[in-house]
DNA sequence: GTGGTCTAGACCACC
DNA sequence: GTGGTCTAGACCACG
């Protein structure tokens, strides 16, 4: 299964399946055509409310990154890897963006801020290396 | 005066003047022994409510920012300069490895993200300059 | 019902609130998971404000004794039991410290101090006997 | 000076006066007829509100610790040692009481709590020794 | 139904 | 004048 959620995390359930859904476009996880779980079977594995489920699908439709497929259940769209991946580069980008910016202002200098992502960049390297 | 609020701006307002007082604090603009503008007179230049500003001020104490001076006001403790320094720093630096860990999982190579980062920093260094 | 207040023992409402809350953790009465009442419920019952029991549980969530399923209510959280513990000690401990100061400096005698507190001693047994 | 306050530390500063006049008084460090100082000299001394000393010596005067020597100042009463005595064993006693109140609540035993005495006797032995 | 935020207005003790 | 507490009632997002 590609979705798990905490209901004590402080994030929405509905949005936590949102982005989960799409992070697993984005990494090709869920291809075109994949058909999702239904709500209740979804709802039940994750011991959610159903109408939390049917919110991120709604929500996920309404992104254009599930369509209904008459009778059958929800897809995901030809357009969503693209999607996904678009906006995932934008959030990251304005998150970087505005964290940079409070680093500024917190009269760190741009050198500061160059060796702090070194540090991070470095730490992060073992583990998870996509690239 | 140094705190100006956005009551839409998804943070809530109790935060804002939260974060502000602390940033003020950080950066020197508030001092120890300084007395923060009372609930009444900073309720009515921000156009909020007194209990608003209680709130914020409530949490500063809780946070050991502001002390009472019964009667008279509230003033910025002893402590607070090096908390407020070591909170901002701390915050900066979670929000980065975040991000910086996101970026990466979506398949950014460090390479990737050192560019992008130089790209926000030039756009930052024009204006904010106070390395 | 674990909470009864009362509105005029000159300690704060929300306070009561927040101590019997811990209180009831120490005790085990409440438990890790646990969910406190509602806050309209306990307002309800206890005839108070929403808003006050709404504030003695914002304080529960600020020690890290409550924590907010979204949606569902208020669990205790894992750490609120040890917690508890360390807190009620401590506190005993330094009210003891602070009440033999005081007595020393009275000018009683150690064997004085000794016998009030078997005084007192011998008049608690009978009741709460819970050792 | 007998007297000194600390407007942050939570305790009215009236109350502080009005405790430390009546310690000292217990102390024999004032004794029957003395004067205490006046209202203004105090205030200037603590660089408190003037009003604030009024109350504390209206406070003493209340409680018969205090009286008007005509045109002269305030003096102490032939009352007030006997008085001030006793009131400081009566709190004493009192927080005792609720002091060992709260621990048998905790679960800790009539012999845990000797032991706690003890060591926290054993720690104030070296200092103030007037026993 | 749940908690979270905000407004409005009251009363208190303290300086 | 100051902060602290409490009440009353409104609106929001979430499940």
């Amino acid at each position: 299964m590609f979705v798990h959620v905490d209901p004590s995390n402080g994030i929405a359930i509905y949005d936590q399946i949102v982005r989960q859904v799409k992070f697993a476009v984005a990494c090709d996880a869920l291809k075109p055509g994949n058909l999702v779980p239904s709500v209740r079977e979804l709802a039940r594995d994750l011991t959610v409310n159903p109408n939390t489920v049917a919110r991120a699908y709604r929500e996920l439709q309404a992104d254009n990154v599930l369509q209904p497929l008459r009778g059958t259940g929800l897809e995901i769209t030809l357009a969503a890897p693209k999607k996904c991946l678009a906006d995932r580069a934008a959030l990251i980008r304005s998150r970087l963006r505005s964290v940079l910016g409070e680093a500024r202002q917190s009269g760190l200098t741009a050198e500061d801020i160059r060796n702090l992502t070194e540090d991070e960049l470095a730490r992060l390297e073992p583990q998870g290396n996509q690239s």
